[in-house]
DNA sequence: GCCCGCCGTTGATCCACGTCAAACACAATT
DNA sequence: AATTGTGTTTGACGTGGATCAACGGCGGGC
């Protein structure tokens, strides 16, 4: 189900890249200077949209590049041969995908799109042979691979140690922290998930995650509609993820 | 608890570098060519002993190397303010350490030594230096983060979405690949950690470690002494893990 | 060789979350 | 406006693994 997306764009419509883009702090250009990000652009050499539902690539495929997310978000996710399924990240705007694609040549997991997204296609080659040069770049990049690392260890705390309400206090406020870095509400904003990723990303079921949404509006942390969430009481979600000594 | 155990080796035993070191092909140079492993000597500059019990670095610790396990093993572990404990991973020789420290320049989680253990020190400024001169040398050094990126996701689905026995299954047959892979028994090894190490991994208490090891011996898959274990029947764990097409 | 502390095992009970089921909200389609 | 489908909420009930507790085995220090 989901046919592949490729729309390469027109040459016209290239005209902003890296050093141009208003996402440079987010993404790898971060920390460079204005000298090095101008050689950035030979870098991304395609944009690529791909529509909600549609796939950027899926386990298995040969690993040619990696990728930025211009617009939209992501979803990273790892199937069992019976059929489970594991979501192992959400990801938004000026964030990596890709990098799990590096170790064996081909990618290891499957990303889909959670809403139409485009993404900036940054051939790998081309990275590892600008980076020999651009000192800048080589550490920022592996600044960003570990940053992936330390955020796999976060989920992995929270998988392994927190109980259902503390593990859906903490995805609002990593939400809300990412969405506050991107300049949005850090108190109001749109999922782009269904309750059922949500669900496989901490490891509840669909029906855990929406008791535990109802809850925290019953004690007055958020108001819940639907898709759609507003944070009322930031401290008190801080508050429950500390406390509760006890937990598995 | 523990104090810091830092022994800088004399210049006599420093002879045999990464050029003699029959870890090679599990370490960093694994993939280069001969010429190129011989300029790897200048990268490690120390060696350090560390005793069982003992950190090999604290997270907040300022990050200035990576390590190489020589010899012996290592746990990493996050902390939480309230004391909860998550163990991120069990590490062995020829494996890399501290790769979370580049994102923010410090580390984020703590290395234990499971035993009297030796690693080799490799300065993180000379690696980025030395990696952009030597392709093989960075190439291969963005496998090792990767292949951690895609590990953690493993850890994952496990936590994620397996239950008990699966996850402890999935442990051992892990743990006996890597040991083949060093030209260890696949059968038959010794556990370094406590069922309360592996149960923190496996986000279970150590008492579910405990009678999942049990069943498994009565079903005759594993024979458990202690730490010492025999795994009779891999076909069987491994089958273990794909059915049971229900679970979480 | 004995004591002590840590680690592991096993049993009895409890509870957080999974499972199953029904109803509902909203969007897209006609 | 009715229709259909997909996602969400809520309730009733079941269970896997946590918790609490007691005991057993091994290794290290004296």
């Amino acid at each position: 189900m989901g046919m592949k997306a490729t729309v390469p764009i027109t040459v016209a419509e290239l005209k902003t890249a890296c050093s141009q883009c208003n996402l440079l702090e987010l993404c790898l250009p971060f920390g460079m200077s204005e000298d090095e990000i101008n050689r950035l652009d030979e870098l991304v050499g395609t944009r690529r949209k791909i529509k909600r539902q549609q796939n950027l690539y899926r386990a298995g495929d040969p690993f040619e590049a990696i990728y930025a997310i211009r617009t939209g978000s992501f979803k990273t996710d790892v199937l069992l041969e019976d059929g489970r399924e594991q979501v192992t990240g959400f990801q938004m705007t000026g964030e990596i995908l890709g990098l799990d694609g590096i170790s064996a040549e081909a990618h290891t997991c499957n990303a889909v799109a959670l809403e139409d997204s485009e993404v900036c296609v940054i051939a790998y080659g081309k990275l590892e042979e600008l980076s020999r040069v651009v000192e800048g770049l080589q550490h920022q990049f592996h600044k960003v691979m570990s940053r992936e690392i330390v955020r796999d260890h976060g989920v992995m705390m929270l998988l392994g140690s927190m109980r259902a309400e503390e593990r859906l206090a903490a995805f609002l406020l990593n939400l809300s922290q990412r969405f506050t870095a991107r300049g949005f509400s850090a108190a109001e904003f749109h999922l782009r998930m269904t309750r059922d990723e949500i669900g496989s990303y901490l490891g509840l079921k669909l029906e855990t995650v929406s008791r535990a949404f109802s809850k925290f509006q019953d004690d007055g942390l958020i108001a819940v509609q639907q898709k759609h969430i507003r944070i009322l009481d930031i401290p008190g979600l801080k508050k429950l993820i500390q406390r509760n000594a006890s937990a598995r």
